[in-house]
DNA sequence: TTTAAGTCTACTAATTTGGTAGGATAAAGC
DNA sequence: GCTTTATCCTACCAAATTAGTAGACTTAAA
């Protein structure tokens, strides 16, 4: 399941999508119209900044606003910035690969199986954006 | 990702597939095998016995086994029952449903994303069994 | 009746998640 | 250059979840 810190993200996101290209949007506002905890908020928004999602502006007429144009925001890249891993376990996962540890066997199923929902799984939201959430 | 307690209970059952209709297996085989705290997975494997996927025998040559055929039991079953919903958000779970809360939009674009990958994930997991995993 | 197993309830420790506080910093506008 | 408005940053806290443990109880076989 997406955290809530994820679902959060992803409101906010829609919301900068919506307004792409009409200027800087005060946290406030978003929190507002989304009804996210605002210094929750604050965090997420910080933390997509650092990734280079977002941009903002301080001052009087600051606020955030998307740094890329949506289209080119794939929705994989969020998830795996707020959320975490996409496969169902570690030593299938693409950006956060762990070897398996006590897995003793030359061949297992279920690590076939994981690839198989990972890769069914990278094929919508590696094709998705932010875009697309708001139509 | 899947818990460690989900990825418990899958070694646990490829275990027992293997062992299918050769009487009843202890406890402490399959931790030791598995390499699996074993007062751990004797909550796990109790849960499977409620669950109507293993049965057991008390007492000297007690144990655990399948109840059902291996080719009967669903992966979708086992992830539900130990590690909860497939989907990634509560509004589109099918087994796990509650809706939006705050989401006032008429239309949600995460949603209907998030709809795609829930029936692409489930389009696996329904349709392979715990016989898969020793294959 | 002893021994070998699973059953059950309850607890604890560690980690993650969700959220808050408050000061620091930067930009705009007088 | 002060004041206001906004983001930035560090640290903290509480609740929930996950991972694992303890120990007494029950049942069945030999």
């Amino acid at each position: 399941m997406l955290s809530k810190k994820s679902q959060y993200a992803f409101k906010a996101l829609t919301y900068l999508t919506e307004k792409y290209e009409q200027g800087p949007v005060l946290i406030s506002e978003i929190a507002k119209k989304k009804k996210i905890p605002l210094k929750f908020l604050e965090n997420i928004l910080l933390e997509l900044k650092k990734a280079d999602i977002l941009d903002s502006k301080k001052g009087k007429g600051g606020g955030y606003f998307l740094k890329q144009n949506p289209a080119k925001v794939k929705m994989a890249t969020i998830i795996r910035l707020i959320n975490g891993p996409i496969a169902m376990l570690p030593c299938v996962s693409l950006y956060f690969y762990e070897r398996c540890k006590n897995c003793n066997e030359k061949h297992c199923g279920l690590h076939d199986m994981m690839i198989e929902v990972r890769d069914a799984t990278l094929k919508i939201v590696e094709n998705r954006t932010l875009r697309d959430l708001t139509i």
